[in-house]
RNA sequence: GUCAGAGUAGCUCAGCUGGUUAGAGCAUCGGAUUCAUAAACCGAAGGUCGGGAGUUCAAGUCUCCCCUCUGACACCA
Protein backbone atom coordinates (compact mmCIF):
# COMPACT_ATOMS: atom_id res chain seq x y z
CA UNK A 1 0.00 0.00 0.00
CA UNK A 2 1.51 3.55 -1.02
CA UNK A 3 1.17 4.95 2.36
CA UNK A 4 2.02 8.67 1.07
CA UNK A 5 -1.15 8.48 -0.47
CA UNK A 6 -2.75 7.65 2.84
CA UNK A 7 -3.72 9.79 5.75
CA UNK A 8 -4.70 8.69 8.45
CA UNK A 9 -7.09 11.12 11.83
CA UNK A 10 -8.71 10.53 14.61
CA UNK A 11 -10.97 11.64 16.85
CA UNK A 12 -10.39 10.85 20.63
CA UNK A 13 -11.90 7.83 21.64
CA UNK A 14 -15.10 9.25 23.81
CA UNK A 15 -15.54 8.46 27.22
CA UNK A 16 -19.20 6.87 27.25
CA UNK A 17 -20.14 7.85 30.77
CA UNK A 18 -22.58 10.29 29.73
CA UNK A 19 -23.92 10.83 25.97
CA UNK A 20 -22.45 12.86 23.40
CA UNK A 21 -22.81 17.09 23.67
CA UNK A 22 -21.29 19.71 21.31
CA UNK A 23 -17.95 19.51 22.58
CA UNK A 24 -17.48 16.01 21.12
CA UNK A 25 -19.65 16.89 18.08
CA UNK A 26 -17.17 19.67 17.00
CA UNK A 27 -13.94 17.80 17.36
CA UNK A 28 -15.91 15.42 14.96
CA UNK A 29 -16.47 17.84 12.35
CA UNK A 30 -13.70 19.03 12.52
CA UNK A 31 -11.84 15.99 11.61
CA UNK A 32 -14.78 15.27 9.18
CA UNK A 33 -14.22 18.64 7.28
CA UNK A 34 -10.24 17.45 7.24
CA UNK A 35 -11.34 13.95 5.83
CA UNK A 36 -13.30 15.65 3.27
CA UNK A 37 -10.54 18.32 2.48
CA UNK A 38 -7.67 15.16 2.04
CA UNK A 39 -10.56 13.06 -0.05
CA UNK A 40 -10.72 16.28 -2.31
CA UNK A 41 -7.09 16.61 -2.25
CA UNK A 42 -6.80 13.07 -3.57
CA UNK A 43 -5.69 11.62 -0.43
CA UNK A 44 -7.06 7.63 0.77
CA UNK A 45 -8.39 8.99 4.07
CA UNK A 46 -8.87 6.22 7.10
CA UNK A 47 -11.04 8.74 9.59
CA UNK A 48 -11.26 6.85 13.10
CA UNK A 49 -13.40 7.31 15.68
CA UNK A 50 -14.84 5.53 18.56
CA UNK A 51 -15.53 5.33 22.23
CA UNK A 52 -13.53 4.34 25.15
CA UNK A 53 -15.90 1.50 27.43
CA UNK A 54 -13.84 1.13 30.59
CA UNK A 55 -13.27 2.66 34.05
CA UNK A 56 -14.45 2.58 37.54
CA UNK A 57 -16.67 5.95 36.61
CA UNK A 58 -18.69 3.88 34.07
CA UNK A 59 -19.31 0.87 36.25
CA UNK A 60 -20.61 3.50 38.70
CA UNK A 61 -22.91 5.03 36.72
CA UNK A 62 -23.73 1.64 35.18
CA UNK A 63 -24.97 1.03 38.76
CA UNK A 64 -26.77 3.80 39.28
CA UNK A 65 -28.92 3.23 36.77
CA UNK A 66 -29.77 -0.25 37.89
CA UNK A 67 -28.14 -2.06 34.58
CA UNK A 68 -24.90 -3.88 33.44
CA UNK A 69 -22.00 -2.17 32.85
CA UNK A 70 -22.14 -3.70 29.25
CA UNK A 71 -25.91 -2.38 28.63
CA UNK A 72 -24.78 0.77 29.72
CA UNK A 73 -21.92 1.31 27.28
CA UNK A 74 -23.69 -0.74 24.57
CA UNK A 75 -26.50 2.18 24.89
CA UNK A 76 -24.09 5.07 25.17
CA UNK A 77 -21.91 3.56 22.63
CA UNK A 78 -25.02 3.60 20.47
CA UNK A 79 -25.86 7.43 21.02
CA UNK A 80 -22.56 7.75 19.49
CA UNK A 81 -22.26 6.19 16.23
CA UNK A 82 -26.05 7.35 15.79
CA UNK A 83 -25.37 11.11 16.41
CA UNK A 84 -22.46 10.72 13.72
CA UNK A 85 -24.55 9.04 11.50
CA UNK A 86 -27.49 11.70 11.10
CA UNK A 87 -24.71 14.31 11.37
CA UNK A 88 -23.51 12.67 8.13
CA UNK A 89 -19.67 11.95 9.20
CA UNK A 90 -17.63 10.16 6.81
CA UNK A 91 -15.79 8.15 9.17
CA UNK A 92 -14.46 4.79 8.16
CA UNK A 93 -13.75 3.22 11.48
CA UNK A 94 -15.92 3.42 14.98
CA UNK A 95 -13.27 1.32 17.66
CA UNK A 96 -15.08 1.06 21.21
CA UNK A 97 -12.54 -0.18 23.44
CA UNK A 98 -14.89 -3.42 24.66
CA UNK A 99 -14.26 -5.11 21.19
CA UNK A 100 -12.32 -8.76 21.91
CA UNK A 101 -10.12 -7.63 18.94
CA UNK A 102 -9.04 -4.64 21.12
CA UNK A 103 -8.30 -6.82 24.07
CA UNK A 104 -5.53 -8.82 21.31
CA UNK A 105 -4.02 -5.99 20.38
CA UNK A 106 -3.60 -4.23 24.05
CA UNK A 107 -1.96 -7.69 25.25
CA UNK A 108 0.51 -7.58 22.34
CA UNK A 109 0.95 -3.87 22.86
CA UNK A 110 1.93 -4.77 27.13
CA UNK A 111 3.74 -7.73 26.20
CA UNK A 112 6.35 -5.46 23.70
CA UNK A 113 6.70 -2.93 26.48
CA UNK A 114 7.39 -5.24 29.23
CA UNK A 115 10.02 -6.81 26.90
CA UNK A 116 11.49 -3.15 26.46
CA UNK A 117 11.79 -3.24 30.07
CA UNK A 118 9.61 -0.68 30.91
CA UNK A 119 7.13 -1.99 32.97
CA UNK A 120 7.55 -2.45 36.85
CA UNK A 121 5.73 -3.18 39.73
CA UNK A 122 5.63 0.18 42.35
CA UNK A 123 3.55 1.44 44.56
CA UNK A 124 0.89 4.43 44.41
CA UNK A 125 0.22 6.08 47.56
CA UNK A 126 -1.50 9.37 48.53
CA UNK A 127 -4.96 10.87 49.12
CA UNK A 128 -7.39 9.47 47.48
CA UNK A 129 -11.02 10.68 46.37
CA UNK A 130 -13.57 8.15 45.33
CA UNK A 131 -15.93 10.37 43.52
CA UNK A 132 -12.94 11.81 41.04
CA UNK A 133 -11.29 8.44 41.61
CA UNK A 134 -7.95 9.76 41.25
CA UNK A 135 -4.62 10.53 43.68
CA UNK A 136 -4.84 14.23 45.13
CA UNK A 137 -1.53 16.15 45.19
CA UNK A 138 -1.14 17.14 48.85
CA UNK A 139 1.32 16.22 51.62
CA UNK A 140 1.23 12.95 53.67
CA UNK A 141 1.22 15.17 57.10
CA UNK A 142 -2.17 16.67 56.24
CA UNK A 143 -5.13 15.88 58.20
CA UNK A 144 -8.00 14.92 57.44
CA UNK A 145 -7.90 16.59 53.68
CA UNK A 146 -10.66 16.89 51.61
CA UNK A 147 -11.40 16.79 48.40
CA UNK A 148 -12.24 20.90 46.65
CA UNK A 149 -14.54 19.15 43.93
CA UNK A 150 -17.13 16.43 45.82
CA UNK A 151 -16.18 18.49 49.33
CA UNK A 152 -15.63 15.00 50.65
CA UNK A 153 -12.82 13.46 52.79
CA UNK A 154 -10.02 11.54 50.74
CA UNK A 155 -8.91 8.29 51.97
CA UNK A 156 -5.26 7.71 52.29
CA UNK A 157 -4.14 4.59 50.12
CA UNK A 158 -1.14 2.60 49.30
CA UNK A 159 -1.97 0.38 45.93
CA UNK A 160 0.26 -1.63 44.12
CA UNK A 161 0.27 -0.81 40.80
CA UNK A 162 2.13 -1.48 37.92
CA UNK A 163 4.40 1.51 36.40
CA UNK A 164 5.73 2.19 32.91
CA UNK A 165 9.12 3.86 32.80
CA UNK A 166 8.19 7.19 30.76
CA UNK A 167 11.65 8.61 32.70
CA UNK A 168 13.92 6.74 30.05
CA UNK A 169 12.05 8.79 27.18
CA UNK A 170 12.87 12.02 28.71
CA UNK A 171 15.63 13.01 25.98
CA UNK A 172 13.71 12.04 23.21
CA UNK A 173 10.28 12.98 24.61
CA UNK A 174 12.70 16.83 24.56
CA UNK A 175 13.22 16.35 20.91
CA UNK A 176 10.20 15.05 20.09
CA UNK A 177 8.18 18.04 21.61
CA UNK A 178 10.58 20.91 20.55
CA UNK A 179 10.16 19.98 16.98
CA UNK A 180 7.86 22.21 14.93
CA UNK A 181 5.53 20.26 13.73
CA UNK A 182 4.39 17.90 16.09
CA UNK A 183 2.03 19.54 18.65
CA UNK A 184 -0.45 22.01 17.33
CA UNK A 185 -1.08 25.08 17.73
CA UNK A 186 1.81 26.73 19.20
CA UNK A 187 1.10 27.84 22.49
CA UNK A 188 0.00 24.63 23.70
CA UNK A 189 3.04 23.21 22.66
CA UNK A 190 5.32 25.62 24.87
CA UNK A 191 3.44 24.44 27.70
CA UNK A 192 4.25 21.16 26.45
CA UNK A 193 7.88 21.74 26.57
CA UNK A 194 7.93 23.47 29.55
CA UNK A 195 6.42 20.76 31.08
CA UNK A 196 8.91 18.14 30.08
CA UNK A 197 11.92 20.24 30.80
CA UNK A 198 10.49 20.07 34.36
CA UNK A 199 11.57 16.20 33.86
CA UNK A 200 9.26 13.35 32.99
CA UNK A 201 7.96 10.63 35.83
CA UNK A 202 7.09 7.31 35.62
CA UNK A 203 3.34 6.27 35.90
CA UNK A 204 1.14 3.78 36.82
CA UNK A 205 -0.81 1.75 34.10
CA UNK A 206 -3.05 -0.37 36.05
CA UNK A 207 -5.10 -0.55 39.01
CA UNK A 208 -6.24 -3.31 41.37
CA UNK A 209 -9.57 -2.11 42.11
CA UNK A 210 -11.18 -1.80 39.60
CA UNK A 211 -13.41 -4.85 37.22
CA UNK A 212 -14.43 -2.88 34.58
CA UNK A 213 -11.18 -3.17 32.42
CA UNK A 214 -8.96 -5.24 30.45
CA UNK A 215 -7.48 -7.69 32.99
CA UNK A 216 -3.61 -7.12 32.67
CA UNK A 217 -1.86 -10.43 31.26
CA UNK A 218 0.32 -12.29 34.10
CA UNK A 219 -1.02 -9.92 37.36
CA UNK A 220 -4.23 -11.13 39.18
CA UNK A 221 -6.63 -8.96 39.95
CA UNK A 222 -5.27 -5.53 37.39
CA UNK A 223 -6.58 -4.11 35.39
CA UNK A 224 -5.38 -1.87 32.73
CA UNK A 225 -5.76 2.22 33.48
CA UNK A 226 -6.86 4.50 30.86
CA UNK A 227 -3.93 5.00 29.06
CA UNK A 228 -2.96 1.57 28.16
CA UNK A 229 -6.34 1.06 27.03
CA UNK A 230 -7.78 3.43 25.46
CA UNK A 231 -4.95 4.92 23.46
CA UNK A 232 -4.71 1.79 21.84
CA UNK A 233 -7.75 1.64 20.36
CA UNK A 234 -6.01 4.41 17.71
CA UNK A 235 -4.09 0.50 16.76
CA UNK A 236 -7.04 -1.30 16.88
CA UNK A 237 -8.90 0.50 14.92
CA UNK A 238 -6.02 1.00 12.34
CA UNK A 239 -5.83 -2.57 12.16
CA UNK A 240 -9.63 -2.87 11.63
CA UNK A 241 -9.47 -3.61 8.03
CA UNK A 242 -9.67 -7.12 7.36
CA UNK A 243 -6.57 -8.47 8.15
CA UNK A 244 -4.96 -10.03 11.21
CA UNK A 245 -4.95 -7.80 14.61
CA UNK A 246 -1.08 -8.10 15.13
CA UNK A 247 1.32 -4.70 15.64
CA UNK A 248 3.32 -6.24 13.03
CA UNK A 249 0.52 -5.15 10.36
CA UNK A 250 0.71 -1.68 11.50
CA UNK A 251 2.92 0.12 8.84
CA UNK A 252 1.23 -1.19 5.72
CA UNK A 253 -2.46 -0.92 7.20
CA UNK A 254 -2.31 3.22 7.41
CA UNK A 255 -0.06 3.49 10.68
CA UNK A 256 1.26 6.20 11.77
CA UNK A 257 -1.45 8.58 12.70
CA UNK A 258 -1.42 11.79 10.25
CA UNK A 259 -3.20 13.72 12.87
CA UNK A 260 -4.72 13.34 16.54
CA UNK A 261 -7.42 15.99 16.76
CA UNK A 262 -8.18 16.08 20.83
CA UNK A 263 -9.26 18.70 23.27
CA UNK A 264 -6.80 20.11 24.95
CA UNK A 265 -7.70 18.58 28.50
CA UNK A 266 -5.78 15.44 26.77
CA UNK A 267 -2.90 16.91 25.42
CA UNK A 268 -0.39 15.77 27.46
CA UNK A 269 -1.54 12.41 27.08
CA UNK A 270 -1.29 12.20 23.47
CA UNK A 271 2.03 14.34 23.37
CA UNK A 272 4.07 12.92 25.91
CA UNK A 273 2.61 9.68 27.23
CA UNK A 274 1.66 7.95 23.85
CA UNK A 275 4.42 8.54 21.98
CA UNK A 276 7.05 7.34 24.67
CA UNK A 277 4.55 4.32 24.96
CA UNK A 278 4.68 3.69 21.06
CA UNK A 279 8.21 4.01 21.16
CA UNK A 280 8.76 1.75 24.19
CA UNK A 281 6.63 -1.04 21.67
CA UNK A 282 8.31 -0.63 18.55
CA UNK A 283 6.00 0.97 16.14
CA UNK A 284 6.07 4.53 14.55
CA UNK A 285 5.08 7.78 16.62
CA UNK A 286 2.08 9.53 15.13
CA UNK A 287 2.94 12.79 13.31
CA UNK A 288 0.89 15.52 14.72
CA UNK A 289 -1.49 16.06 17.93
CA UNK A 290 -3.67 18.90 17.43
CA UNK A 291 -5.17 20.35 20.14
CA UNK A 292 -8.29 22.12 19.50
CA UNK A 293 -10.30 24.85 22.09
CA UNK A 294 -13.27 24.46 24.69
CA UNK A 295 -16.65 25.79 23.82
CA UNK A 296 -18.42 28.04 26.12
CA UNK A 297 -21.94 29.39 25.94
CA UNK A 298 -22.65 33.13 26.48
CA UNK A 299 -19.62 33.40 28.14
CA UNK A 300 -20.22 30.15 30.80
CA UNK A 301 -18.83 27.26 30.83
CA UNK A 302 -21.17 24.54 29.99
CA UNK A 303 -22.12 21.87 32.29
CA UNK A 304 -24.80 20.34 33.69
CA UNK A 305 -25.13 22.19 37.17
CA UNK A 306 -25.27 25.35 35.09
CA UNK A 307 -27.93 23.27 33.00
CA UNK A 308 -26.78 25.28 29.88
CA UNK A 309 -25.59 22.17 28.09
CA UNK A 310 -26.47 22.43 23.89
CA UNK A 311 -27.99 19.31 23.06
CA UNK A 312 -26.69 18.68 19.51
CA UNK A 313 -29.16 16.27 18.74
CA UNK A 314 -32.18 18.63 19.54
CA UNK A 315 -29.62 21.54 17.55
CA UNK A 316 -29.83 19.47 14.53
CA UNK A 317 -33.72 19.02 14.36
CA UNK A 318 -33.83 22.71 15.36
CA UNK A 319 -31.44 24.40 12.18
CA UNK A 320 -29.99 21.16 10.27
CA UNK A 321 -26.43 20.22 9.63
CA UNK A 322 -25.02 23.09 7.59
CA UNK A 323 -25.80 25.58 10.31
CA UNK A 324 -24.05 23.74 13.03
CA UNK A 325 -21.11 23.02 10.59
CA UNK A 326 -20.77 26.72 9.60
CA UNK A 327 -20.55 28.12 13.04
CA UNK A 328 -18.31 25.51 14.39
CA UNK A 329 -15.45 25.81 11.65
CA UNK A 330 -16.41 29.20 10.71
CA UNK A 331 -16.80 31.66 13.61
CA UNK A 332 -14.26 29.44 16.11
CA UNK A 333 -10.75 29.98 15.65
CA UNK A 334 -9.57 25.86 15.47
CA UNK A 335 -7.17 25.68 18.51
CA UNK A 336 -8.11 28.29 20.24
CA UNK A 337 -11.94 28.33 22.59
CA UNK A 338 -14.79 29.35 21.41
CA UNK A 339 -18.44 30.76 22.64
CA UNK A 340 -21.65 29.87 21.47
CA UNK A 341 -23.97 32.69 21.28
CA UNK A 342 -27.44 32.77 20.46
CA UNK A 343 -27.30 35.96 18.61
CA UNK A 344 -24.05 35.50 16.94
CA UNK A 345 -25.28 32.39 15.39
CA UNK A 346 -28.43 33.00 13.91
CA UNK A 347 -27.25 36.55 12.44
CA UNK A 348 -23.78 34.48 10.97
CA UNK A 349 -26.21 31.81 9.56
CA UNK A 350 -28.35 34.28 7.80
CA UNK A 351 -25.94 36.56 6.57
CA UNK A 352 -23.37 34.15 5.37
CA UNK A 353 -25.18 31.41 4.02
CA UNK A 354 -29.17 32.98 3.45
CA UNK A 355 -28.21 36.61 2.39
CA UNK A 356 -24.67 36.28 1.11
CA UNK A 357 -24.60 32.62 -0.41
CA UNK A 358 -27.74 31.59 -0.93
CA UNK A 359 -29.16 34.60 -2.57
CA UNK A 360 -26.31 35.00 -4.61
CA UNK A 361 -27.22 31.51 -5.79
CA UNK A 362 -31.27 32.33 -6.30
CA UNK A 363 -30.30 35.52 -8.19
CA UNK A 364 -27.82 34.69 -10.70
CA UNK A 365 -29.87 31.51 -11.68
CA UNK A 366 -33.23 33.32 -12.05
CA UNK A 367 -31.62 36.15 -14.65
CA UNK A 368 -29.88 33.29 -16.19
CA UNK A 369 -33.75 31.47 -16.80
CA UNK A 370 -35.10 34.33 -17.37
CA UNK A 371 -32.87 35.78 -20.12
CA UNK A 372 -31.12 32.54 -21.37
CA UNK A 373 -34.16 30.19 -22.23
CA UNK A 374 -33.83 28.53 -18.66
CA UNK A 375 -30.29 28.19 -19.15
CA UNK A 376 -26.83 28.73 -18.83
CA UNK A 377 -26.03 31.59 -21.26
CA UNK A 378 -23.50 31.02 -24.32
CA UNK A 379 -20.32 33.08 -23.82
CA UNK A 380 -19.33 35.20 -27.18
CA UNK A 381 -16.89 37.69 -25.85
CA UNK A 382 -14.98 37.87 -23.01
CA UNK A 383 -16.33 38.77 -19.48
CA UNK A 384 -14.48 41.12 -17.44
CA UNK A 385 -11.10 39.30 -15.37
CA UNK A 386 -12.11 40.45 -12.27
CA UNK A 387 -14.23 37.78 -11.00
CA UNK A 388 -11.99 35.31 -12.95
CA UNK A 389 -8.92 36.31 -10.96
CA UNK A 390 -10.81 36.59 -7.69
CA UNK A 391 -11.92 33.49 -8.13
CA UNK A 392 -8.83 31.69 -8.53
CA UNK A 393 -7.12 33.22 -6.12
CA UNK A 394 -9.81 32.58 -3.42
CA UNK A 395 -8.97 28.77 -4.68
CA UNK A 396 -5.62 28.95 -3.63
CA UNK A 397 -6.21 30.70 -0.31
CA UNK A 398 -8.83 28.02 0.55
CA UNK A 399 -6.73 25.09 -0.15
CA UNK A 400 -3.81 26.70 1.56
CA UNK A 401 -5.50 27.82 4.92
CA UNK A 402 -7.75 23.85 4.70
CA UNK A 403 -4.07 22.47 4.64
CA UNK A 404 -2.89 24.23 7.83
CA UNK A 405 -6.77 23.25 9.59
CA UNK A 406 -7.59 27.05 9.30
CA UNK A 407 -11.32 26.36 8.90
CA UNK A 408 -12.25 30.20 9.55
CA UNK A 409 -10.16 32.05 6.98
CA UNK A 410 -10.85 29.33 4.37
CA UNK A 411 -14.09 30.19 5.22
CA UNK A 412 -13.85 33.79 4.88
CA UNK A 413 -12.23 33.37 1.55
CA UNK A 414 -15.30 31.97 0.37
CA UNK A 415 -17.65 34.51 1.69
CA UNK A 416 -15.41 36.92 0.15
CA UNK A 417 -15.70 36.00 -3.28
CA UNK A 418 -19.58 35.51 -2.36
CA UNK A 419 -19.77 39.87 -1.91
CA UNK A 420 -17.53 40.29 -4.51
CA UNK A 421 -19.73 38.35 -7.18
CA UNK A 422 -22.83 40.39 -5.48
CA UNK A 423 -20.90 43.53 -6.14
CA UNK A 424 -20.17 42.25 -9.68
CA UNK A 425 -23.66 42.36 -10.73
CA UNK A 426 -24.40 45.28 -8.71
CA UNK A 427 -21.98 47.27 -10.63
CA UNK A 428 -22.73 45.66 -14.05
CA UNK A 429 -26.60 45.83 -13.92
CA UNK A 430 -27.73 43.62 -16.02
CA UNK A 431 -30.85 44.07 -15.66
CA UNK A 432 -30.76 47.33 -16.45
CA UNK A 433 -28.24 46.21 -19.38
CA UNK A 434 -30.88 43.81 -20.81
CA UNK A 435 -33.22 45.98 -21.80
CA UNK A 436 -31.44 47.00 -24.54
CA UNK A 437 -31.01 44.56 -27.01
CA UNK A 438 -27.00 45.93 -27.95
CA UNK A 439 -25.55 44.46 -24.43
CA UNK A 440 -26.86 40.76 -25.27
CA UNK A 441 -23.57 39.78 -25.40
CA UNK A 442 -22.35 41.33 -22.70
CA UNK A 443 -25.00 40.36 -20.24
CA UNK A 444 -24.09 36.89 -21.20
CA UNK A 445 -20.41 37.20 -20.33
CA UNK A 446 -21.53 38.67 -16.94
CA UNK A 447 -23.78 36.37 -15.93
CA UNK A 448 -21.80 33.09 -17.12
CA UNK A 449 -19.14 34.92 -14.89
CA UNK A 450 -20.94 35.01 -12.08
CA UNK A 451 -22.64 31.40 -11.95
CA UNK A 452 -19.37 30.16 -12.48
CA UNK A 453 -17.91 31.70 -9.40
CA UNK A 454 -20.82 30.88 -7.61
CA UNK A 455 -19.84 27.00 -8.64
CA UNK A 456 -16.31 27.49 -7.44
CA UNK A 457 -17.67 28.74 -4.11
CA UNK A 458 -20.25 25.56 -4.05
CA UNK A 459 -17.37 23.36 -5.22
CA UNK A 460 -15.05 25.04 -2.30
CA UNK A 461 -17.81 24.47 0.56
CA UNK A 462 -17.59 20.57 -0.17
CA UNK A 463 -15.34 19.89 2.95
CA UNK A 464 -17.34 22.33 5.44
CA UNK A 465 -20.45 22.19 4.08
CA UNK A 466 -21.30 19.44 2.23
CA UNK A 467 -24.65 19.21 1.97
CA UNK A 468 -25.30 22.71 1.97
CA UNK A 469 -23.01 22.51 -1.51
CA UNK A 470 -24.39 19.49 -2.88
CA UNK A 471 -27.68 21.33 -3.11
CA UNK A 472 -26.15 24.57 -5.03
CA UNK A 473 -24.13 22.58 -7.06
CA UNK A 474 -27.55 20.15 -8.07
CA UNK A 475 -29.14 24.03 -8.60
CA UNK A 476 -26.25 24.81 -11.15
CA UNK A 477 -26.88 21.82 -13.36
CA UNK A 478 -23.00 20.71 -12.33
CA UNK A 479 -21.69 17.35 -11.05
CA UNK A 480 -18.56 17.57 -8.81
CA UNK A 481 -15.71 14.73 -9.26
CA UNK A 482 -14.27 12.65 -6.30
CA UNK A 483 -10.97 14.57 -6.47
CA UNK A 484 -11.86 18.67 -6.62
CA UNK A 485 -8.82 19.95 -8.69
CA UNK A 486 -10.58 19.38 -12.17
CA UNK A 487 -14.02 21.32 -10.68
CA UNK A 488 -11.26 24.17 -9.21
CA UNK A 489 -11.03 25.54 -12.75
CA UNK A 490 -12.38 28.36 -14.64
CA UNK A 491 -14.61 27.93 -17.06
CA UNK A 492 -15.88 24.10 -16.07
CA UNK A 493 -19.71 24.92 -16.05
CA UNK A 494 -21.50 24.24 -19.39
CA UNK A 495 -22.91 26.47 -21.79
CA UNK A 496 -26.14 26.24 -22.96
CA UNK A 497 -27.79 23.75 -20.09
CA UNK A 498 -30.90 23.81 -18.11
CA UNK A 499 -30.76 25.41 -14.89
CA UNK A 500 -33.60 24.52 -12.51
CA UNK A 501 -35.83 26.42 -10.84
CA UNK A 502 -33.61 27.98 -7.94
CA UNK A 503 -35.01 27.17 -4.51
CA UNK A 504 -33.33 29.49 -1.04
CA UNK A 505 -30.34 26.96 -0.41
CA UNK A 506 -31.33 27.29 3.71
CA UNK A 507 -34.19 29.13 5.37
CA UNK A 508 -33.14 31.92 6.98
CA UNK A 509 -33.62 31.16 10.92
CA UNK A 510 -36.04 33.52 12.51
CA UNK A 511 -33.96 35.63 15.01
CA UNK A 512 -36.16 35.30 17.80
CA UNK A 513 -35.79 31.45 18.28
CA UNK A 514 -33.81 30.54 21.02
CA UNK A 515 -31.50 27.47 20.87
C1' G B 1 1.58 31.01 44.70
C1' U B 2 4.95 30.30 40.16
C1' C B 3 5.14 30.54 34.84
C1' A B 4 2.77 31.69 30.07
C1' G B 5 -0.88 34.30 27.13
C1' A B 6 -4.58 37.99 26.76
C1' G B 7 -7.26 42.85 27.90
C1' U B 8 -8.35 47.64 20.91
C1' A B 9 -15.64 50.27 18.49
C1' G B 10 -22.21 47.17 21.47
C1' C B 11 -20.19 41.89 20.06
C1' U B 12 -15.98 38.77 17.73
C1' C B 13 -11.37 40.07 16.54
C1' A B 14 -6.90 42.41 12.77
C1' G B 15 -3.13 45.77 13.78
C1' C B 16 4.86 42.71 11.49
C1' U B 17 10.45 44.94 13.52
C1' G B 18 7.19 52.29 17.24
C1' G B 19 5.62 57.01 12.36
C1' U B 20 0.43 60.65 8.54
C1' U B 21 -6.98 61.47 10.60
C1' A B 22 -6.57 53.22 14.90
C1' G B 23 -9.01 48.74 10.82
C1' A B 24 -12.61 44.41 9.41
C1' G B 25 -17.07 41.45 10.07
C1' C B 26 -21.67 41.37 12.73
C1' A B 27 -25.20 44.61 15.29
C1' U B 28 -27.26 49.98 14.83
C1' C B 29 -28.86 54.21 11.72
C1' G B 30 -29.42 56.40 6.83
C1' G B 31 -29.36 56.25 1.29
C1' A B 32 -30.36 54.05 -3.09
C1' U B 33 -32.11 49.86 -5.99
C1' U B 34 -35.32 45.69 -7.75
C1' C B 35 -32.36 40.34 -10.86
C1' A B 36 -33.09 37.92 -5.88
C1' U B 37 -34.99 34.59 0.46
C1' A B 38 -37.75 42.72 2.69
C1' A B 39 -32.12 39.82 0.14
C1' A B 40 -27.73 42.32 -2.52
C1' C B 41 -25.26 47.41 -3.02
C1' C B 42 -23.58 52.45 -1.05
C1' G B 43 -22.76 55.45 3.21
C1' A B 44 -22.74 57.16 8.44
C1' A B 45 -22.10 56.86 13.42
C1' G B 46 -19.35 54.33 17.02
C1' G B 47 -12.84 53.53 20.45
C1' U B 48 -8.99 58.83 25.98
C1' C B 49 -6.40 51.07 22.16
C1' G B 50 -7.56 47.78 30.90
C1' G B 51 -5.29 51.83 34.50
C1' G B 52 -0.86 54.73 35.81
C1' A B 53 4.14 56.30 35.06
C1' G B 54 8.42 56.42 31.84
C1' U B 55 11.73 56.20 27.17
C1' U B 56 11.27 58.88 22.37
C1' C B 57 10.70 64.13 17.74
C1' A B 58 6.79 60.18 17.72
C1' A B 59 3.68 54.43 21.38
C1' G B 60 -2.09 50.40 20.61
C1' U B 61 3.02 49.03 19.24
C1' C B 62 9.14 49.54 23.83
C1' U B 63 10.22 49.62 29.70
C1' C B 64 8.28 49.48 34.81
C1' C B 65 4.12 49.18 38.36
C1' C B 66 -1.03 47.97 39.23
C1' C B 67 -5.99 45.73 37.97
C1' U B 68 -8.93 41.84 35.39
C1' C B 69 -9.45 37.27 32.59
C1' U B 70 -7.65 32.55 30.60
C1' G B 71 -4.33 28.43 30.49
C1' A B 72 -0.25 25.26 32.54
C1' C B 73 1.99 23.61 37.05
C1' A B 74 1.46 14.75 36.43
C1' C B 75 -2.13 10.38 36.42
C1' C B 76 -7.97 15.46 34.94
C1' A B 77 -10.66 8.92 29.76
Amino acid sequence: MLTNHLFTITTPLYYVNDRPHLGSCYTTIACDAISRFKRLEGKEVIFITGVDEHGQKIQRTAESNSISAEEHCNNISSKYSELWNTLNITYDRFVRTTDANHQNVVNQFFNNVKKSGDIYMGNQKGWYCVGCEEFKDISENTERPQCDIHKKDLEWRNEENLFFRLSKYQTKIEQLVTSNDFIHPISRRNEIIKFVSKGLKDFSISRVNVTWGLPVPGYDGHTFYVWFDALLGYLTATLNNGGEYKLEQLERSGWPADLHVIGKDILRFHAIYWPAMCMSAGIDIPTRIYGHGFLTREGNKMGKSLGNVLNPLTLYELVGIDPIRWYLLRDINFGFDGDFQNKRFIDLINNDLANTIGNLLNRTITMSRKWFNNKVPIVTVNGNELIKSKSVHTINIVRKELDRYNFLKASEGIIELAKQSNIYLNDNAPWVAIKNDENYDEVSACIYDVLESTRIIGILLQPLLPNLSSIMLKQLSYSPEKVWANDLVWGKLEQDIELPTPKPIINRLDTNIEI
